[in-house]
Parts: structure tokens; C-alpha cells; sequence
DNA sequence: CCTATTATATACCGTTCGGTATATAGCGTC
DNA sequence: GACGCTATATACCGAACGGTATATAATAGG
């Protein structure tokens, strides 16, 4: 049982520094400590193995995502809460975080692609429905709702991006100030 | 001398299809009507291959982008003529934009992305150059300049890849005004 | 204690991988 | 017309690929 970690944990590292396609089985099984049938026996394919990898990283950002992302009139602080919830997701698994959007630019026909797709695409959903709820009120927004999801989920994205570059650990620590700051850009770029 | 091109056209279809580990050297060979050795003929690797297709294609867009960096003391309409050139660029070859942008994502210590990195450094470094020579006249970048570089780099990417989902071809013609929007709300960003 | 299930390994499958040794066809030049 | 160069193909290499048939330890339940 605790072999299934050591293989999720191998090929996580693998697949991040290397790319899917690049790293064979055998090496993900040589460093877990096991032998192929084995990862076979848990994961039933290579891409089943990626399916969990992904699923297993994903599962419990997306929920507190679905519960940042509560609009009852507070625009800004609902974005403010996340993008708070992105900096923590990228703090606690970096990794999985560079994973995650590294399959997410593979090309659009290949396996990796689709498997981190729905996920990603989840995100952008969740995003976009703030923007949806906030439009009642907000009458200005003429159908851009799906333009303001994507551009405040790239421009959290690059941020944290930038931060992943400049200092690669102590730096992930965002301040409230700082997610106010960039919540507040974006807003002001929305509106004028 | 003329399959040479055609090996070439084929690869960057591959590549940008289905990603530079996922397609093997027999099928491009394939699709442009030679055989195996025909294509080592030309192009020493497989990794040859990839670099002569990034270089080809990265070579005139790099000059003229250089071109567009020249500053002389107008930052917006520096800024107007690269997004420009960028625009242009993506509209006149978009499968290899999405390729050289794809492998640009791709793990660092992969190969693709060892050879898609120094073409993308190139014109980061580039757009850099321009808030380095600015800064003497505008006072309030404090070192900033790499992040302003990055990020009207990422702004221009991100609007690229808008217009590539909503219309596949024909939304790709960008007006002067769009760019001048799209430059002025940079601007503001930076300076409110 | 026997049995069934879970978890693991040995040894192997056919296929495809990137790459090459070698032959040869066309084709100007001396 | 022999020579040398460019451009191509046939046939092959060893290695690695994803995946599996099968055997066997360990363990839990009756």
C-alpha cells in the first residue's frame, strides 16, 4: 500500500522534470523501489497512472477553489479569496503545479494533454462563473464574462510563475497585500 | 533539395499535432514520401531537425522584431510596433507559433525545450531592452524592467492565444486600434 | 490449517525507437 | 567515358518502449 505512494511520488517528479513521453515505466517503477507488473497491478496503464497522478493533486484544490469562488456581491473579495486559493495550491505542491500546466501546453492531440485538460478547463469554469453571477449586477460586462475568467486565471497563473523564478521557495509566500495589489489591477484594467 | 523542405514542413505538423517525443523520426519521414536515411542525410538527429525548424523559423521574426525595439524616446508606439510584429508573426505562421510556444512549456530539462528556450529568451530580452532604454527618461521602474519585459511579453502571448480560440483564422487580422488598446492598457497597469 | 485475496517478482512479448552501414542512381566535370 | 559529388533507398542495429503470462510470497478469514 505504501508502494502506491512511492510510485505517485516518483512519476510525479519523472513526468515534472522530464516530460510523460520522455520517461519510461520502468525507470518510475527502478526508482520507487518496485518492479513494472507491480506498477502495472496498481495503475493498469501508463496513462492510468497519470489520470491518478493528476486526479489525487487536483481533487482537493478544486473543491476549496469551488468554495472561494462564492459570489454574494463582494466582486473583489471573491477574487482576492482565489487567487489566494492558486497560491497556496502552488506553495503546498509546486511540483504538481509545474506539472499540471507544463501537460496543459502539450499539443491538443496528445494523451497528456487530454488527461490535465478537464482539470485546468475546471478551474477556468469555476473562474468564470463568478463572473456570470457578478454580471446581474454589473451590467458592463456584454458576454466578456468568458475573456474575464481566462485573463484573471493567466494572469494569476504568470504571477505565480514569476514568483516560482525568482526566489524557488521562500518567495511563494504572498502576502494579502500582494493579492490585493494584483486582484485590484486586474479590476482596474477591466474598468477603464 | 525540395524534400528537404517538405521533411521539414512535415515535422512542424507532427510536432505541433501531437509533440516532439510522441511523434518518431519513420512516420515524418513517411508523410514527406523518403525513408529514414534521406532524413538523417539532411539533418544530422532528430534533435537536428527540431533545431533547423526553430531557426528557420524563428530567424526572420527575431530580425524584425529587433527592428521594432528600437526605442527613441516613444514607449507606446515602441510597444505598438512589437505587439505588431508579434501579431504578424503569429498570423503568418501560426502552427509555429503554437509549436515554439508548446515546446517552450515543456519541462526544463527536456530537450525540446532546451532548444525552443534560447529563440523565446531572445525576445524576451529583446522587449526587455526597450524598458532598459527607457528607464533613463521614465524614473519609476526601479529595476522593473524585467518584470515589465516579461509581462507585456505574457500580455501579447495571451491576447495571441485569445484570437487563436475564438476564430482559427480569419480573427487573426488585429486593427491598429485593438494594439493600441491592447498597449495603453499595459501602460496604465504599470503606471496607476 | 486450508483457502482466497493482496501484493510482489521473474522472465518474457511484439513493436517501435533513434540511428547507420552500405549500395546505387543521377549528374555535372575533366 | 571515367570520376566524384549529391541525393536517395534497402536492410539492418541494439536498445528501450508499453505491457503481460505466470509464479510466489504474505496475509487475512473461515
Amino acid at each position: 500500500m505504501e508502494k502506491r505512494e512511492e510510485i505517485l511520488e516518483n512519476a510525479l517528479e519523472l513526468f515534472c522534470d522530464r516530460g510523460y513521453d520522455a520517461v519510461g515505466v520502468q525507470e518510475i517503477a527502478e526508482r520507487a523501489g518496485v518492479t513494472k507488473p507491480t506498477l502495472y497491478y496498481y495503475f493498469k496503464s501508463k496513462y492510468g497512472l497519470l489520470q491518478e497522478l493528476l486526479e489525487r493533486g487536483c481533487a482537493p484544490f478544486l473543491e476549496r477553489l469551488e468554495q472561494a469562488t462564492a459570489y454574494e456581491g463582494d466582486l473583489r473579495g471573491t477574487l482576492c479569496a482565489c487567487a489566494r486559493a492558486f497560491m497556496d495550491f502552488a506553495k503546498r505542491s509546486p511540483r504538481f503545479y509545474d506539472l499540471l500546466f507544463s501537460l496543459f501546453h502539450y499539443p491538443r492531440e496528445s494523451e497528456p494533454y487530454r488527461c490535465a485538460r478537464p482539470y485546468v478547463l475546471r478551474q477556468q469554469q469555476l473562474i468564470r462563473n463568478i463572473f456570470e453571477a457578478a454580471a446581474a449586477q454589473l451590467g458592463n460586462m456584454r458576454g466578456r464574462q468568458r475573456q474575464f475568467g481566462l485573463g484573471f486565471c493567466g494572469l494569476v497563473h504568470y504571477f505565480i510563475e514569476m514568483k516560482f523564478e525568482e526566489g524557488r521557495e521562500e518567495n511563494l509566500c504572498v502576502s494579502d497585500e500582494e493579492i490585493y495589489s494584483l486582484v485590484h489591477q486586474f479590476m482596474h484594467g477591466i474598468y477603464s
